[in-house]
Order: C-alpha cells, then sequence, then structure tokens
DNA sequence: TCCAACCCTTAACATGCCATTAACAGACAA
DNA sequence: TTGTCTGTTAATGGCATGTTAAGGGTTGGA
C-alpha cells in the first residue's frame, strides 16, 4: 500500500508540480488548496506526511499545524517562504517536522520527504502497529456537549442539535481554542474569512444563536462567556 | 499477462459478438459451441473465466459448470435464457460465480466480466494471508437494501434496482463512508477523479436520482441526508 | 461505418433556509 | 447620568440545494 500525502497549497502551479512529481514517485497524492479543506482532507484520508505550505487563504499553516498535530501523527513538512517565518515553524508553536525555504527544488523536496517517511515507517514499528482500520470517529466534547467532526453534527446529551452552518464553524473554532479569550475580528477573520467585509456584530447574533442551542441557561451562559471589552471565551 | 476468457455458446452470432468485444478489452479468448468441447479446452486452457451458456448440444451447461466446478477455480458466469432457471444456476446444483439473464447488453456482459475478474485477483492475492482476512465483502446491507459487489447491483427488498454506472460508484462510494460528511469536493475527487474538472453541482444531480431510487419517500431523504454548508451523508 | 440508446454534465429555474443588518433594549463603566 | 458595549429580535436579500430537461459525448449493435 503506497503513503499518502497530503499537498496544501494555494499557488496552483506549485501544486500541480509537487503532486505530479510526487506521483511519480509512487506516492498517492491528494492536494488541496486551503486550510479548511485541509482540515478535512487530513482528517478523512489520514496521510502519512502533509506538506503544508504557510501561506494560505482561510486559515494559515500554523493554524492548520496546530490543530492536525492534536489529532494525528502524519508528519509535517512546512513550506515558509520567509527565513524570520522558520522560527515559529520549527519552534513549539507548531513543532513541524521539517521545513523548506522558497525557492527550493525538487530534489531538495524529495529528499526530505523520503527521510520524514523514513522516520515515520520506523516510529510506526516502534510502536506494535497499531494501525487503524476504519477512519476513527474525530470527535470533541466538554461533558454533555459533542462535536463530531466526522459526521459534522453536534450532540447535547447525546441528541443531535440542530444547527446552521455558520453556527457549526464558530463552534468548531471556539472548541479548538478553549480558554481563549477571541476577538470579534480574529473570529470574523478565521471563521468568515480574511476577505469578509461587514459589522463585526454580526459574530454576536451568531454567539446568541449559539448559546441558545448548547447553553442550559442562555441568559446567563457559561460556555461561551463574554469579555467585555474584548471579545468570547469558550469554557467548554 | 492477459486473463482468459472461455466463452461456451452455441450460437454462432452471439458466440462472435462475445469474442470480438472481449478481444477489444484486450482478454485472450477462445469460444466453443458444445459442452463436451467446453470440458476440453477448459482443461488445456484453464481459463480465468467461463461465460457458459445454458443451452448447449451434447451436454448442457449445468452439467459443464458441475464437472469443471471440481476441477478448477476458475469463475463461472452463466448464460440464462429463462427466469426459471435462475434458482438452479445461484443454487447449490451448479454454483455459479454470477448469471445473466437474456437478453443482456455488452455493457453489463463487461462489467460482470471485469467484476469476476478483480474478485479472482483479489482472491489469489489473498491466499497465503490469514483466515479472518475474509473475503473482501462482497455485499454491503443496510436494513432492505444492498449493494452487491460482486454483481455490481443494487437491490431494494431484493428487488434490483436498475442504476446507471455513476450511480453505482458514487453510492458505493458513500456507503463504505457511512455516516460521515463528505464535502462535494471529496466525493468528486474519489468518485469521479482528481483530475474531473467541472461543477461540483453534478453531485448533486446524482445524488437526486440516487434518493428517487433508494430512499421511500425521496422528498424527505433518509438515508442519504444533506448536511447544509457541508455536503452529504449516508446513513444507512 | 453509422445509428440508436444510454448516460453524464450543465444550465436554468424553483425553493427554502440562512446570514446579515438594522433597530431597539438592556447592562456596564465612567 | 450618559455613552458605549452587548443582548435580542425580526426582516430581507442572497445563497445553497432541489429539480428538471436538454445537449452532447460515448458505447453497443448492425
Amino acid at each position: 500500500m503506497a503513503e499518502t500525502i497530503l499537498i496544501v497549497e494555494d499557488e496552483i502551479s506549485l501544486q500541480e508540480t509537487l503532486a505530479y512529481n510526487l506521483k511519480k514517485e509512487g506516492y498517492t497524492v491528494e492536494a488541496v488548496g486551503d486550510g479548511r479543506s485541509a482540515l478535512e482532507f487530513a482528517r478523512r484520508l489520514r496521510p502519512d506526511l502533509i506538506v503544508l505550505d504557510i501561506m494560505l487563504p482561510e486559515m494559515d499553516g500554523f493554524e492548520v499545524a496546530r490543530i492536525l498535530r492534536k489529532e494525528m501523527s502524519a508528519a509535517i513538512l512546512m513550506l515558509t517562504a520567509r527565513d524570520d517565518e522558520i522560527d515559529r515553524v520549527v519552534g513549539l508553536e507548531v513543532g513541524a517536522d521539517d521545513y523548506l525555504t522558497k525557492p527550493f527544488s525538487m530534489r531538495e523536496l524529495m529528499a526530505r520527504v523520503k527521510s520524514q517517511l523514513r522516520r515515520a515507517r520506523l516510529l510506526r514499528e516502534e510502536m506494535g502497529k497499531s494501525k487503524d482500520a476504519a477512519t476513527p470517529h474525530e470527535k470533541l466534547t466538554f461533558e454533555n456537549l459533542t462535536i463530531d467532526l466526522t459526521r459534522r453534527e453536534v450532540l447535547l446529551n447525546d441528541k443531535p442539535v440542530q444547527i446552521k452552518p455558520k453556527e457549526y464553524e464558530l463552534l468548531l473554532f471556539l472548541a479548538e481554542h478553549r480558554r481563549q479569550m477571541l476577538s470579534r475580528e480574529f473570529i470574523l477573520e478565521r471563521v468568515w474569512g480574511w476577505d469578509f467585509i461587514g459589522d463585526s456584530r454580526t459574530v454576536d447574533v451568531h454567539v446568541r444563536w449559539l448559546r441558545q442551542k448548547i447553553e442550559a441557561d442562555s441568559s446567563n451562559p457559561t460556555r461561551i462567556v463574554t469579555v467585555r471589552g474584548g471579545g468570547y471565551r469558550f469554557e467548554g
């Protein structure tokens, strides 16, 4: 069974070049162009290696790496455009396994890819080969609240909650940043996208709706609390 | 090495049509017109698949199948003219791997032939592996819905549903990912292929057709549910 | 080689849901 | 109190999905 590599790169020509060359080496390759798709495909594909560009629409590579690191053991090879990003890449913030600074040659990339996969293979064998057959259901659980990533569904006391698309995305984002104060602007940028033009009060309305659905008493919220003058914070 | 197929059919025009089409697909093909020759050729050729008509001079298809079954592991695809023969064909008396009822289209035949050969290939590879790594699922069943992988056929309440190739592939993919939300993009990549250039709404149309065929009430689907803002989810 | 049948894709229209905004109310800090 | 921030609600325009049919390509059959 060929090893699977997920390419996350928004620049199409580079994406295609990478895919072409990696396929030629016999790997199973998938490629996506933005952070959101990266999460979706990674969760389902369970790739052995993720080639991850930092500059991405919707959600940057740091964010993607940070989230996926918690969820899976795939090796992460980051592509950086500027030298000053390297510290963050290899540092504790992300903890990528390796990185390449643009521009790089295919030869370099291949060497790094092979090196990472070899290392991953060794690691796997050491760990007694606990290889999952079926895709495990990814879930985030907070007491009686469950976010089922695989089904894209929210459960309260194990009962499905009817939830609208934006509400789901917002809740997921909040949950992924538990206990962190998130400003409306930050939320807008990450959930709505950097190109969103509009009123930050939009967030308030969605929070209101979420509270009605997941709070025991939506007038006295304990899960999504307001940080006056700051934004919102998800407690769990 | 091309796979070998033996055609046993006394009606010359059909024999020639079959041979012509199978050869065009790249198989090595031999054709005979009676039961006695069938035995002789089968023993010498050791074909991977035998397409066997029931109505034959000298010795009928049942007899041929019964004898050859003991001698070799070739897949047997029987051609029946009447519905009332089906029971004997698929029953214990003969135990054909698959059957087709006349009249049938070349398209159908090709699908069955490919399916059988693929299955035979898999079986061959499985030899020598652990026994509990059972035969790759021949059927997927969800209540009154059955997807028969071997026959490449969908049954609703044990009755065959006429289903188009893309519909079948889509349904199979959904079924293999039961309870998972699948985005249109993901579906396109996996079912249509990574190089598909086109509108993701294409998925919607195929879903619509599937719903008409497998949902009790296609206006209120319970099997293939839509996840607004996400994609679709097959519930079973 | 040509015809007929079949199927995929897309475009176009229909429809129902949802995001956004505005407006007002209430809460909090100065 | 007063101004600012947040809560809350409802209307509306837009968007995602449902649905249908036609065009065009492909395949089988003669």
